[in-house]
DNA sequence: AAGATTGTTGCTTA
DNA sequence: TTAAGCAACAATCT
């Protein structure tokens, strides 16, 4: 599940790899994964080039150079972007280089039976978006409205506009339960149901607790502790639960590091204590009843 | 084999 | 008017 850390990993891999490089090609495979398409997706595409990746929430902001124009990708639940160097040619579900080799990679072959749009630069290297589940989506919009996008989300975690000032604002109206409101991109903008559960643990905060009843050291609490595992997940390259891989088809280190979720009925390593599981939001969510009050 | 998995949208309700 | 809450969606795994 790609949230924040994963999506910002994403970002800083790309960004190294294919900012302002030409776009020879572009395959789509699955016709659902591109919105809008009589926007002639693949023509804005081709002979165009990535000019900045930017990044609010969990969707990813393409800038291309020519045309005024963005392409929006949002991961959803299992969409991955693994870019690689080098020519490759598919042949029978086999990778292949131009001398036909099988081609070892650390994702796996590619692409693969979950891939939706290969992206090919005139160097040859080749960016991959795959997509297990087909949630995710690839959109082209006009520059004009990314406005009205950024606007949906509410405070970015690595913006310096993320001060305990504005968070305390941000969800002190809130008349839910604080696992409900940190899942609210309206709100908070890249917190999903993994990091939602991990920083009310780390913050020692009930998910199921109601935001108006908490003190203002619990808020404290709360918003020191998105800061610090945001940042320690991204240090981590984001948590590899199940299908996330990094820019370079890697697994993400955070996972070893999770204290409550996929935790459910191991011992808390705070206290001993079994980890509890409920339904929060609509979520599942893990959590401490002997840490978190 | 039914139920769980999650991010987002869109609808309904309060 | 605004927010909360819930179903729906997609595809796979248990």
């Amino acid at each position: 599940m790609p949230e924040l850390p994963e999506v910002e990993t994403i970002k800083r891999d790309l960004e190294s790899y294919i900012l302002g490089k030409r776009i020879v090609q572009v395959n789509i495979l699955e016709e659902k994964i591109v919105k809008n398409r009589n926007n002639s997706f693949v023509s804005i595409l081709k002979n165009n080039s990535i000019k900045a990746i930017n990044r609010i929430g969990k969707l990813l902001i393409f800038n291309l150079t020519s045309g005024e124009k963005s392409m929006l990708v949002h991961l959803k639940m299992t969409g991955q972007l693994v870019y690689l160097s080098g020519k490759i040619l598919s042949a029978g579900g086999h990778s292949l280089n131009q001398k036909g080799g099988v081609i070892e990679q650390i994702g796996g072959e590619l692409p693969n039976k979950h891939t939706c749009v290969v992206f090919v630069f005139d160097d040859d290297s080749t960016l991959f978006y795959n997509d297990l589940r087909k949630f995710g989506y690839i959109e082209i919009i006009p520059n004009s409205k990314l406005g009205t996008i950024y606007e949906k989300f509410g405070i970015e975690p690595l913006t310096n506009s993320y001060t305990l000032g504005n968070f305390k604002k941000a969800i002190k109206t809130r008349k839910t339960n604080i696992k409900a409101v940190l899942l609210n991109q309206g709100v908070i903008a890249g917190i999903g149901n993994i990091y939602a559960d991990e920083i009310l643990f780390l913050a020692g905060v009930n998910p199921g607790r109601l935001v108006g009843g908490l003190t203002g050291q619990e808020i404290e609490s709360i918003f020191h502790a998105s800061q610090k595992i945001i940042k320690k997940a991204i240090i981590n390259r984001g948590t590899t639960f199940s299908d996330y891989l990094d820019g370079r088809g890697k697994k993400g280190n955070f996972v070893k590091l999770l204290k409550v979720y996929g935790r459910t009925g191991q011992k808390c390593n705070k206290c001993g204590h079994d980890i509890k599981k409920i339904r929060l939001a609509q979520r599942g969510t893990h959590y401490c009843d002997f840490c978190q009050k």
